[in-house]
Formats: C-alpha cells, structure tokens, sequence
DNA sequence: TTGTAAGCGTTATCAC
DNA sequence: GTGATAACGCTTACAA
C-alpha cells in the first residue's frame, strides 16, 4: 500500500509539509509555482489525505450516524429502511459526509451503540429513527450538546430537532378520499395502542368523519399490530356484523393486504364490496390484486430534511424550527375506485 | 459536551496518562490498586475513548465500508439492500466493527468513493456489491493490496476474494422442481443477456433440462430486464405461441409476477394452466395471489461469509478459500402447486 | 510496576 | 509567501 504522507509529498516537492498542507486547504497565499509542483507530484504519486489525522486535528469526522430501533431481522424485511438509508447517502454524499449505520440490536446495547459511534467521536453527529417514547438516550444526548436529529416523535416535541411524517394529516388524507367516493361506514384497522403512528393516524380518521357530519362507530375500530394476518383477523371480524363497513383504513399495507385476502376469500369484491386503503406505498400495493391505494409517506424528503438539518447543527448553524412535519400523499390505486 | 482525555483521567487519578491507558486496554501488568483507582475515575466521569485517536496511532478504523453499485433511487426500493446491510451490521457487530456504507452514485463518482473510504484509511476494509465485470477498481485494490471482498463475481474468479451465490444451481433448482411437477415444456424468461446472473440461471436451466432428457425450446427463452413489465410481455408472447409453455421459470421475482399479471388477464390459471417461479424470494411473493413460488437466495450468510472474510483479511489472518459459492434454496408456493 | 516521551498524519499559529 | 513548530488524543517502546 502507498504509505504517502504529506511529509514525503513535501520532500519530494522540495517544499516543507507546511505547504503541502497549505496547498490542499486551497490556501491563497501560496506561490502559484510551488502549488504547481506540489499538484504535479501530488497527483503523480495518487496521495490522498488520511481522514483519521484529519479528523483528530480538526475534530471532525465528516461522518454521520445513523441508529435505527430495531433488531435485523426487522431491518432486512422493512423497504422504509433502505429507502432512508439510501436518500441518507444521496443528501449527505452532497455535502461531503458518510454514512455510519448501527442497529440497536438488543435493549441493553442500546447504550453502548450510542457511546460507541457518538461519544467515542466516530461521528459527527445522529439520526435517531423511530426511538421509544421514553428513550433515556435523549436526556444524556441532550444534556452533552452532541447534534442529533430524530425520525419520529419525542415529547415534549420541541426538546429536541426532529422530522416527522404528518401522521393525522395521512389518517384524514385516507378517510377523506373514502368519503369522497361516498362510503359513509368506514372502519378502521390501527397497529398497536399507545403507538404514535397509530394513534395519530386514527385521530385523523376520527377528525374526517366528523368533519364530514358521519358517526363514529366503535365496533370499527380495531387494535393490534403491524401484521398482514392482523389485518386478515380483523377483516373477517368486521365482514361478520351485522351492519359491515363499506370501506377500512388500515394503519399499514400489510395490515391492509391481510384485510384483502379476508376479502377475497369470502368472495366480497374490491372496491365494489369493500374498499381498502394502507399506509406507506410499500412496493407491495403495486402488485398484489387489486392494486392498493396508499398513503404514500415521503421517505426521501424526510430524510432530506433530517440530514440537513443534522448537517447545519454539526456546521453550527442554528436550523430554523426543532420540529418538522412532512405531509403525506394519496396515492389513488384500484383498491379504492368506483 | 465533556471534552475528557486520558490525560485528565490520569489527573484525577493521580496516576500516568499511561497507566490509563494500560489500564483500559487491559495491561496485565498494572498494580490492582490504582486500576481500581483509574476505573473508578473512568466511571465516575464516563470517559470513552476517542476513536479518531486511536484510530491514528493504531491504524485501524474498526470500520468497515460496503459499497453497493447502483443509484440511491434504484436502492430504495430494492429489498436486497436492507437484508445484506441488516445482515451485516450485525456480523461486523458481533466482531466489533462499525459499517460505513456508500453507493457508487454516478459512473465518475465511483473512483472518488473508492478514495474517500479506503484511500483516506476511513474504514479498514470493503466490501463490494455487484461490481461491474470491469470494474476499474479492481486492478487498483488488488495492486495496493486493500483488504477488500465482492459479493458477486469478477473474472478470473480466483483474483479476489468473493462470495457468491449458487446461481446456476438456482436456475436448476427451479427447472427440476417444474420437471417434478411432470412439466415438459418449460419457459425460460431471462433479464439481460450477458449479466452473469442471468446467464448463470439460464445455464442452470439449460442443464436441468438435458439431465431430464427434454428437448430445448429456443422460442421458449426470452431476455430483457428485471422489470415487471418485461415478464407481462414475454407471458403473453409465450401465451401466444401455437405450443404454449406449461410452465415458466422467471429470472426474478418481478419478472414472474409480470407473467403473473399476463396469465391472470388471459384467464390461464396459474398453477394450472401454466406454472410460475421467480428468484430471490422477495417479499412479494407471499402477498400476491396466487402466492409464488421462489428460489431464495441467502442474503445473511453472503453477508455472513462476505464479512468474516473481510475481518480475516483486515487482521492478517489468511482466509480458507477465495470463492465462496452459496447454495440457494426453494421456496414452494401456489404457483408451482399441483 | 510505573512514568516519560516519541510518534501516528494532519491543521494552524507562529516567526521569518 | 514560506517554513518550523505546537497541538489533536492515543499507544507503546524505553527508562526508571
């Protein structure tokens, strides 16, 4: 391996270390003759700067972290996440950082992931995603001054910087579209309880229909998890009273699918029967029959906003607001039309 | 933030700033008492080490880089991406390492990110994703000596160390499965032509079929890409024919449920009319209907093999073999049932 | 056993 | 303008 370092840059330049320095910093005053033979010898020998001397001396890493909540096995299935990651390096590549990636694999590592890649100075700065409501890494992050950025909420949300989908808005954008294509009975298929997406997501249903003058019918709604087979219980829970929704809104694609094959199954039509709409745009409602309407959550331009602002409080610069909220977008598929 | 050094560790404990060190690096020959003392100090004030300089003085990152080559747009929705990154995060973990990951953005940026990671000693080692059959990077690690892994192949397949998967095996494994199922006649619909992929399944196709002693078809075989769309248009070409196929084997799962969608608007029911099976078992198959069939490949232990190989390499211990061949496995689903 | 000191490869502050 | 020189925080001979 080429061992180059500026020293023998600068010996073989006839210069001192000093301007070969200089000469990479793009320093003005340096004699346009040197520079040229500093350049010349530079790019003839290939030397590039070691970012680890780089970074010790100028306390920058020029690399930023990213934690995401939640084991591997969860990671490897979840397209959210390689969508984040990969507009993640797109924003950041632009402006010239790297991207750490760190799983918090088990509870108790959690600590340790966050010591290893932040306190130990690997990186410049975080991306939390999706952190538990109490996650006792804020305070200590908070309380040390370290530039971290959340994907997802953290109360009180104006503690810390944070960008967030506009879950309410994407519950209301869902059942609105519904009641404009006139179903008056809709039901709603939520995740886990106390879960913010969830919860929030219904408080924008709830909203829609009341806005629209429409009841709100408790035996619709439904609590659970993020399951395909969630989605298919509940479905066929639903489909067996009396008075059957004409429409659901279900809080993910996958519960939403699931509510589809209960439907098919029991031979009632989509839309004509019932209409179904998820959440996410998972690449899953393009191919699965009907197609799926969606609210589609805008990953890239979350994560665009995350990294930027991450990137200006590291550069110290104040970002404008602490929290950000992203709308959602409807996308319309079969799964809910006329 | 707490801008603690061994040096005022050592202060407080009234010790060396060597001893500290000796102490956290766990020095056998350090009198018990003031590693008591140290530790306590340590403790008490949540000294970690910084990275960056150990980094410089050790000449290890303890980090590794992966590397994928393709755009962050054509990441984001391929599921692939999170399995391996998943994957490998949590083997390098297991070994201590951190993952630095990058895409090779643009055709010109792909040398500057070779630069950026491994030149500037930014990670130790890298790991390459589908690197393109000539790539120029290649002759430039191998010449500098980089400890460096592909996932995929190169030719000659003995000049660097790679994992990859079984795919001529695969484009067996799926053939044979059909011809189990008593079909005879059996279509082969590819994705590029000379993409090694594609020509590994297609050979292992061709062989499945000799061994079976059924005649080759070359109207049978069509090649194009990996979308969706392409295996909508050879399914209705192979519909079309006056002796149609009973049966397809598409080069991936998007391709299949293409001929999926043909095969459905024609009302030829799959399995019966004809049968479907894609690779990689993406998770795709299991939501659309009827659910397909698959050749999955073994994303965690590519990951697994690809990174135990690299830490081998970055610790100088001499790794068994050069190639890795990872044997695939099929996944039987409704659309090749009986 | 412990401390002193010499780097690791940069950047940045001095004098010249 | 340019060249010594002092950090940056750590590891590791070498001395004591």
């Amino acid at each position: 391996m080429p061992e180059l370092t500026q020293e023998q840059i600068a010996k073989l330049s006839r210069v001192s270390q000093a301007t070969v320095s200089r000469v990479l910093r793009g320093d003005p005053r340096v004699n346009e003759e040197l520079r040229q033979r500093v350049l010349a010898v530079i790019k003839k020998h290939g030397y590039v700067p070691d970012a680890r001397a780089q970074s010790l001396r100028s306390q920058r890493t020029g690399t930023l972290g990213l934690v995401v909540h939640r084991s591997p096995k969860q990671l490897a299935r979840d397209p959210f996440f390689s969508a984040l990651i990969a507009a993640i390096i797109e924003f950041a590549g632009e402006e010239g950082y790297h991207l750490c990636v760190d799983a918090a694999r088990a509870l108790q590592s959690r600590r340790a992931i966050y010591e290893d890649l932040l306190r130990t100075r690997r990186v410049d700065g975080l991306i939390l995603v999706e952190p538990q409501t109490q996650d006792e890494r804020m305070p200590r992050l908070l309380e040390e001054g370290f530039p971290f950025v959340l994907i997802g909420r953290y109360e009180p949300t104006d503690a810390v910087y944070s960008v967030d989908n506009d879950n309410v808005g994407a519950g209301r954008l869902a059942t609105e579209h519904l009641i404009r294509q006139g179903h008056r009975r809709i039901a709603y298929i939520g995740g886990p309880r106390g879960l913010f997406v969830c919860e929030d997501r219904y408080q924008g249903y709830r909203k829609a229909l009341e806005e629209a003058g429409l009841d709100y019918a408790p035996e619709l709604v439904g609590w659970g998890d993020f399951s395909e087979a969630h989605g298919y219980r509940w479905a066929n829970r639903l489909l067996d009273l009396p008075q059957p929704p004409t429409a659901v809104v279900a809080v993910d694609d996958l519960v939403a699918i699931g509510a589809l094959r209960a439907a098919k199954e029991r031979g009632v039509a989509v839309p004509q029967g019932m209409a179904i709409i998820g959440f996410n745009d998972t690449p899953f409602c393009q191919y699965v029959d009907p197609p799926l309407s969606s609210v589609a959550v805008e990953i890239r331009t979350l994560a665009q906003i995350a990294t930027r602002v991450l990137i200006d409080l590291i550069e110290d610069r104040q970002p404008a607001q602490r929290r950000h909220i992203v709308p959602c977008r409807l996308v319309e598929r079969a799964s809910t039309g006329r």
